[in-house]
DNA sequence: CAGGATCCTTAGAGATACTG
DNA sequence: CAGTATCTCTAAGGATCCTG
């Protein structure tokens, strides 16, 4: 074993420049992480217009971005069908599950948590709203 | 056990008006994930300066901002010592800890696939990059 | 149906200067 | 030291129209 350099570490995400900050931010971004949880639903595979609907708010433009740099990233795949009209499914890759599963792991953790959260947010409003 | 009604599904982060969207966001937003990781090194407790330098590339703004939403929705506790000249010292709440290792979880999970993902980023801008 | 192209708006972000 | 205040400006995001 060669310990001189560093290799093990090489991606950092405190560091400006580190290629993990990009995917990260893709990952937990507003729309990647919504997009990611409704591609984890057990239905496995979804169409351009189903994810819209599940994820709620999303504009067109959006979601094709999103989806485009999440497959990008490899953690989507896209299956487009070249018939009219057009059908395309997108899901899940294996390394995009693993991701999801521990997005997932948080959002349901902190979804569990809102009623302390917003109890802490009263608080934090009642002695400092005074300002 | 009654399933007539839902009320344990309070909390819905694909509802557009869900309040755990915006805590979400806090937490896995650029900076707030960075902060929260930071905060949850051995150390435990942090000054302003000292997480400025640990977070590469935050401006003051941004991570006064950060903590203070984190501080509000209870992940983050503040001690402020009103001394000259001033310290203040930030370290997670119980609730903060909880959901850092769940994002830590998350983040090392990319950083150590990070290698996959860029190749899944080259295959991408080989097949696609003639557009 | 799945998205690309366009235009438009504004909130987020950075830099700087100032204060207790 | 630990912020706040102010300014500027870009780029994320939304709305709309269009096409294979």
């Amino acid at each position: 074993m060669d310990l001189t350099d560093t290799p093990d570490l090489a991606y950092d995400v405190f560091s400006r420049t580190c290629p993990s900050r990009g995917t990260l931010e893709h990952v937990t971004g507003r729309w990647g992480a919504l997009t990611l949880s409704a591609l984890a639903a057990p239905e496995g595979s979804l169409r351009f217009n189903e994810l819209r609907r599940r994820v709620d708010g999303v504009s067109e433009k959006m979601l094709s971005q999103t989806l485009q740099a999440l497959e990008r990233d490899g953690l989507v795949h896209r299956d487009a069908q070249p018939t009219n009209p057009p059908r395309v499914d997108y899901e899940l890759t294996p390394l995009g599950r693993e991701v999801a599963e521990r997005l997932l792991a948080l959002i349901h953790f902190v979804e569990g948590r809102m009623d302390e959260v917003l109890g802490a947010r009263e608080r934090y409003d009642v002695t400092r709203g005074c300002r």
